[in-house]
DNA sequence: AAACATTACTTGCAATATGCAAGTAATTAT
DNA sequence: ATAATTACTTGCATATTGCAAGTAATGTTT
């Protein structure tokens, strides 16, 4: 979306200058649950992303650093995209926003269950999930 | 923004299609410091938001109940905006927003400050405001 | 009381972004 | 050799944004 003009020297501002729209955090939040993602896995998702937008948004993702093309074992046409360590650690957000959406949603089971480990121990579970991202 | 309706039943998705957009957070992240603003006063923002986008964002936070009309004290003209709980409640977001931030981008030193006592004590700090926030 | 200034918007319109459908180039599978 | 996958790109209609100007209600000044 943007090409990198800052709106004002604030931190939030700066910050959804990168990821403050409709998509971004939508990939993010795939790749902090699937770790590595094809440009088809993202198309799966619930919310039916155009292949137009997703492809700008991965590359702004990528100019500005949060993911980073990989090859696919597999495959020459394949790619995996996956987070990087500034990626990675856009945890607490994602997660602050699972855990401000459980008292105004309904949840899904699974995320639910995630919530759960989550207020046992907060840091203890981004360190660990982190860990796993990063291998 | 949106008009309600939901891409999905992912919380982070639901979330944004509420406040997920360029300024929502903004004008949000005024009324955590300002607890209380005028039209005006968000126009006064480094960001410079345009008077029909501001229009039309403070009528769907409204909408939303993220945030919510009061008469002004000293005229009849003016209007006050504030956070209700479920605004207020977006406070964690806002923090790991700015803890991420500070980790990407110069950050002003008020923020700096702010963070600084967000470290000693994150629950302490967010207890302590939303309580100042609500009164 | 008339004239001017504030305040919170609304309106019109050009520029930009989004969303949908279709197309393409490079592999990979049959 | 032919067909299918995969990761995109392109064209175009629609929606959103951003800018400038306008307006209605109140408040202030002379």
């Amino acid at each position: 979306m943007n090409k990198t003009k800052k709106r004002s020297d604030c931190p939030i501002s700066n910050s959804l200058d990168i990821w403050g729209d409709k998509w971004s955090l939508l990939i993010i939040r795939d790749l902090m649950f699937a770790k590595e993602c094809t440009y088809g896995d993202f198309l799966k998702a619930d919310e039916r992303i155009a292949t137009n937008i997703l492809a700008s948004r991965l590359q702004a993702l990528e100019e500005n650093k949060m993911i980073e093309k990989l090859d696919h074992p597999d495959s020459k046409v394949k790619v995996l995209y996956r987070l990087t360590k500034k990626g990675i650690d856009l945890m607490p957000v994602l997660i602050e926003i699972h855990l401000w959406a459980e008292k105004y949603f309904p949840i899904p089971e699974d995320r639910k269950a995630m919530l759960k480990e989550v207020k046992k121990d907060k840091a203890g579970f981004i360190k660990a999930k982190s860990k796993e991202l990063m291998g």
